[in-house]
DNA sequence: GAATAATAGTTGATTTTGTAACTAACAAGG
DNA sequence: CCTTGTTAGTTACAAAATCAACTATTATTC
């Protein structure tokens, strides 16, 4: 025996938080894994594309906190399955501006939906004052507002 | 523009849920990354041995809900940098009984305090009842208890 | 207005993770 | 015992994430 102290491990946050995490991410995984063969960072963009209306690459980054390198792998995913099309913009031609195809945001609803549905579910172990609190300090320690 | 309902990714649990655990791991990293050159998974493994004493990988698996393909490599890299010991188990040969060394457990307490500290700061943002509360919510997220 | 710096995005190399198959040891049933 | 099944842990290979370097374009500054 080493230390006997009261600090658990399952009560350290960061470890909590990334627990939770990869629990709550599992579910959905399934389905626009399984159902769509895509990744988290598809999704991401996706969702975004879907969301948002058109933007840029640099833009999804910023509202989805993600690297660049992740987008650009997902959006030439996305753009090879017809998901989204891309047109330089001419006012920077650095950046492109993105969007959804028609079948693109098919898919994009059909994921929302089943985002929602699985969002209401994970909400159900809870009250609603509690969801509320959840999200407000989840926010806070991810250092959104 | 697409659609423009009241959706917003950022409120989506899961999504919300990763951001605030890589956040809050970011801050930890830091200090077993850069100061000890260590991964999360090794961290973790670290940590069981010099909290809990002695024990298996597999008894180690259980607790941090880890796969035995990262234990066994997290183990593997700990052992290499003298930080722990693995008997074989007389009793059962298939498994081993795994401990600290002194260098181990001098790196444990380093790291504990640490963590404990960093918790303590993650903590100020919010009252200690909003702790408790966010604590019980991420346990059941997780799937623990 | 050339030189330098900064930005959007891509690519390649490296590291880490995930998945499956594998070895070695134990367990049970016949 | 000997076949079949299970378990602890490792290893090999594939998938994905990270990091650094790169191209192309725009912005700045002297």
């Amino acid at each position: 025996m080493t230390e006997k102290d009261d600090f658990d491990l399952r009560d350290f946050m960061p470890f909590l938080l990334n627990l939770a995490a990869e629990q709550s991410s599992l579910g959905f995984q399934r389905t626009y894994k399984n159902r769509y063969g895509m990744l988290r960072t598809e999704w991401r963009v996706l969702f975004h594309l879907g969301n948002y209306g058109e933007m840029t690459a640099k833009e999804i980054g910023q509202r989805a906190v993600m690297h660049k390198t992740k987008i650009s792998r997902a959006v030439a995913k996305l753009g090879q399955r017809r998901y989204l099309t891309r047109t330089r913009d001419e006012a920077d031609r650095r950046s492109e501006r993105l969007a959804l195809t028609p079948a693109g945001l098919a898919v994009y609803r059909e994921l929302r939906q089943e985002a929602e549905a699985y969002e209401a579910q994970l909400g159900k172990q809870f009250t609603a004052g509690e969801v509320v609190l959840l999200r407000m300090m989840l926010r806070r320690l991810a250092g959104l507002d």
